[in-house]
DNA sequence: TAAAACTTTTAAGGCTTTTTTAAGGTTGAC
DNA sequence: GTCAACCTTAAAAAAGCCTTAAAAGTTTTA
């Protein structure tokens, strides 16, 4: 689950920061307008949390301008006033929520619980598919008594595969996901690291397979032999 | 451990923060009653020093609002006045304990350790991890016979992955815990002192290891020859 | 108050692991 | 059977990490 700070305020920033990191989400920070909407134009987050006022350019702005791009991210705006044409305008302007500061950090959390539940499932640190189980805050793929570390890389893409466990996912999600929207990975990097997880997969002796489906992607599949 | 002062006499506050940072305590320091409950809604603190008499919003105010919104950080007030009806109104408003000025640095630390205290937050003295242990409070690590002391930021570190034995621990998580929000202690430094944790890990003859998985963090393991 | 002792930061070179690249082998749809 | 897509692997390149020494900053001691 990815989150973008957007939020000038680098102390309050950090301290967001901690509070999600903490209940295992994924955050990237940035500090102004600019750099906000950039980032946030990839459409890799789950969440934004954006300040309304910001160097270069304000929340309302950059709401305004990921809808226009029909970017669906779900934001949460926090701003200091605590007025309704504020909050109006805030909604109005693309956001889903609102949310004044200060603010206590569960009433944050619920409110990005909320916005997430939305769309999908929250991801667990122990998941399971088929006969093995990977714990995402050790990063431990294991089956009975065998397991592997895999490296961040392998599991940030196991870690899609499994989010995505009914669907078929694209190399070219895997890449702006794992790689980001900017990168020049290609198709075959993605391949190596399918590879990669193929053989920690065979190692722990699993009988689960990252199936291919040509010019499609990829999908976790257990064999019903 | 953090602390927060909320205190607009600054002269007072200045030597607070002396006192408390002479004693290890991460200081954050604000002077009226507005920034005051800013921070402290963060929720990151350990204990808040809040001043009764503020500006924009009194001692009671603020105390009132945090447990409104479920912050449960232990609050120790300060007041010139030494009367009951303020007492009173100070303790029901959430707040954990009550100084009156003026007061001996010896009477706050006692205070404000009785307070961490109370919510359990303080390691146990004595921890073990594989075939070491660890005392706290007099910040020696031992195996055996051997033992050595740690200094300040080694504790610290070791503590943390201690607390954190059953997951991976980032460097950004050491770094803000143990130099705080707005350091700017690059990973290197982290690096150095694990190094030196491991040399004195050595130096007592554990085969406990601290594991460092890349891009990710930092593990306690007991290597299992 | 100066020296000594200790803590913390910084920086650089070397080492290890990850990541990319590239090439040859396999597969399966047409 | 052909061809594009995919797989696997080795090796090159890059990134991250470790360790150390020395500089800088603190605290303690004499």
């Amino acid at each position: 689950m990815q989150v973008l700070i957007v939020e000038d305020e680098k102390r309050l920033a950090k301290a967001l920061k901690q509070i999600l990191t903490e209940q295992k989400y994924m955050v990237d920070m940035v500090h102004d307008g600019r750099d906000g909407l950039d980032y946030a134009m990839s459409g890799i987050y789950d969440v934004i949390i954006l300040d309304v006022m910001l160097p270069y350019r304000d929340g309302f702005e950059i709401a305004y301008e990921l809808r226009k791009n029909k970017i669906e991210t779900p934001i949460l705006m926090l701003t200091a006033k605590d007025t309704v044409p504020d909050k109006v305008s805030g909604l109005n302007s693309g956001a889903d929520d609102y949310m004044t500061k200060p603010f206590a950090p569960e009433e944050l959390l619920a409110r990005i619980k909320a916005l997430t539940r939305r769309r999908g499932e929250v991801m667990l640190d122990e998941t399971g598919f088929g006969d093995f189980s990977f714990n995402a805050s050790t990063s431990e793929l294991s089956k009975g008594a065998k397991s592997v570390r895999l490296n961040f890389k392998e599991a940030e893409i196991l870690k899609l595969l499994l989010a995505n466990r009914d669907t078929i996912i694209s190399k070219e999600d895997i890449i702006t996901k794992v790689w980001g929207y900017d990168s020049d990975a290609g198709s075959n990097n993605v391949e190596a690291y399918v590879s990669f997880l193929r053989r920690k997969l065979n190692f722990i002796n699993s009988s689960t397979e990252i199936k291919s489906i040509k010019k499609m992607g990829y999908r976790l599949e257990q064999s019903h032999d």
